[in-house]
DNA sequence: CCGAATCCCATGAGATACTG
DNA sequence: CAGTATCTCATGGGATTCGG
């Protein structure tokens, strides 16, 4: 989940754009598979707290030991905030930080490119792959 | 670059979850380690072409194999265009489409969040680590 | 100069089974 | 219920080399 750092990583200085671009680290962490539909789940529940299970639910096809690894990536880095209910079994809940939720703002700008132009994408690979 | 298609779909139907949602195909292509650093810079130079030797060098760090790939990736789903000057040796030029310049604009945003915010993220992360 | 072909490793992620 | 621990495999992507 977390690096892909150069391994090449020589002394070299990179301007704005080599070891730390906040741009590819960012991409790093909505590209892996479920941390955008996580959000976007979380997002529209926004304010209320969803539960581990309700989330799973949420989610056609993300295992638990994804979604875990999700939720714990998106809670280090300070987007969504747990809380654990001490009862047996545990409850646990989620929840959008503010932080969480403006990067939700970001994620709709894609999101609203994507059902508007992937379209136009398909039709051009089609139109590379028969011609 | 191309898919990210079930892998798993063994003897089973794997592909009855959503295989086609267009946010996590864009999500696919624009997370590719340089697909966005080569839409910035070509998004720089628009409407100018730019050859594949000058936008090597405005891409620090990237291999002539994963700049070929990623340029071929992002001719094939339209959002540039190749145009090869038959010399010897061959020059080949590359510029944005209308559809790229438009992906342009939703990276822009992307961009725009990560300067603003990744550093809050870096803190979160110092949090958990020592905090 | 531009790109194809190989080789290789690190990593993302699914399946499954176990714990408090 | 929520989370951890293994195993396994496919893929992204770097280094290098060859071709036109």
């Amino acid at each position: 989940m977390t690096s892909s750092r150069p391994r090449t990583a020589k002394g070299a200085r990179g301007d704005l754009f080599d070891p730390a671009c906040p741009t590819r680290r960012l991409l790093d962490r909505i590209g892996t598979k479920w941390t955008s539909m996580a959000v976007k789940v979380l997002a529209e529940a926004s304010p209320h707290e969803v539960r581990f299970a309700e989330l799973r639910r949420r989610m056609p096809g993300v295992s638990q030991k994804m979604l875990s690894a999700t939720l714990q990536s998106l809670t280090r880095d300070g987007l969504v905030s747990r809380r654990v209910e001490p009862t047996v079994p545990p409850r646990v809940h989620y929840r959008l930080t503010d932080l969480g939720l403006s990067l939700e703002g970001a994620l709709a700008t894609v999101r609203a490119w994507a059902e508007e132009h992937m379209a136009e994408i398909d039709r051009a690979n089609l139109a590379h792959t028969d011609g």
